[in-house]
DNA sequence: GCATAGTTCAAACGGTCGTTTGAACTGGAG
DNA sequence: CTCCAGTTCAAACGACCGTTTGAACTATGC
């Protein structure tokens, strides 16, 4: 196997990702990112012009494949019967925790930074998140309609948002040391209880 | 009505809900909670002793009345038959959003903040949260899984997870601006639209 | 070799952070 | 009135923050 040599940028990436997802952004420090990346201070200015523009060019490097993959499925689903609810629900689910749980500690951490970053306490931190995923967000959101008839619009949207929310959750634990009683759930099994949560709700819960 | 005289110390804590809650602990600094405050940067240190510490006081101060509350509906629910699983997640969603949404702006305040330290990014944070509902956790966990005998150990720390992730969403989006196009729900039909969900969710959805 | 664009570097900038200090004020007890 | 514990205050502390600077280094094209 051969390593390519990293760059000072993709270096900068990559530990942003980690503390970011470690700290939040306010609780992590350009200093922090730069010793680790065994950079100099400077260069986040150089390479991306600020604090904010790093973590957005780290939101975005992150989310693309996930977004890609979760385009695709749609279009896959769109070009058949119109799919039902299980189908737009692992088309959402399974590109957030598979394409990043099944590549080892390096995705968990991709993961835990995804999660962390769509929770941040700052609104301005959120919207970079939710920037990234507002393309497909109101073609999931109408195909969830379509898929659910008897729901109201307003209940095709509690469902989504809650879908967000525990994907993010479960995102945002990524890497965590096992935290204490919490259950610790066989990591490839998490994808398929959560789909299947969610469906179950989706299919009695949206009575609304 | 008469309006009693707020204290430094309340003041403070009121503040602080409101600030920490919108900005969470490392995007809100002392200076801007004691300017609102009308308070000195010193009386913080001499009421608390250090910003951490203000914090810890006043996630005790709000979450207070609601472990009251649930430990009332656990203390009612154990003295009775043994609980459906739509009384037990009653028992902790209501308290949670009832009694915190129906005190007006002032109540969503509260709920935004607890909602918000639940997931801060700083595990340091995450955990004052985690210890003041810790007590009970053990208690709504063994009624759980009795009242859902079928479902193994894990699935019903999974389901706990799922329950407790989503109550502390929708607390941290009380006090949201009706953000764009996301579903701005009755906020008096909230509670019972999130049991709902979470009722079918454990009824079908906890297979595992 | 020389010029040039791209990148890295140590050092410093002004500003804000949480915390501490010691004096000034407050109001009731003796 | 005196005293004293409780509380507030302006001011300063050292540390760290994100950002900027201008020089030094690197490598490629001529």
């Amino acid at each position: 196997m051969e390593t390519t040599v990293e760059t000072t940028r993709e270096r900068l990436l990559n530990v942003a990702e980690q503390r970011f997802g470690e700290g939040g952004y306010e609780g992590t420090s350009l200093r922090a990112i730069t010793v680790a990346a065994a950079a100099n201070i400077a260069a986040v200015n150089y390479h991306f012009g600020s604090k904010e523009a790093l973590l957005r060019a780290a939101v975005a490097r992150a989310m693309a494949p996930v977004n890609t993959e979760r385009r695709r499925r749609l279009d896959q689903l769109e070009a058949g019967a119109p799919p039902t609810p299980e189908a737009l629900i692992r088309a959402f689910v399974e590109p957030g925790l598979e394409l990043v749980l099944r590549r080892g500690e390096r995705g968990a951490l991709i993961a835990r930074f995804i999660g962390r970053i769509a929770f941040d306490p700052s609104r301005r931190i959120r919207e970079l998140y939710a920037v990234e995923s507002e393309p497909i967000e109101s073609r999931y959101l109408a195909a969830l309609q379509q898929a659910l008839p008897k729901a109201s619009p307003d209940a095709v949207a509690f469902g989504y948002m809650n879908m967000l929310g525990l994907l993010a959750l479960h995102q945002s634990q990524a890497l965590s040391p096992t935290p204490g009683a919490a259950g610790p759930e066989d990591p490839s099994k998490l994808a398929e209880n959560l789909v299947t949560f969610l469906v179950a709700a989706f299919d009695h819960g949206l009575s609304s």
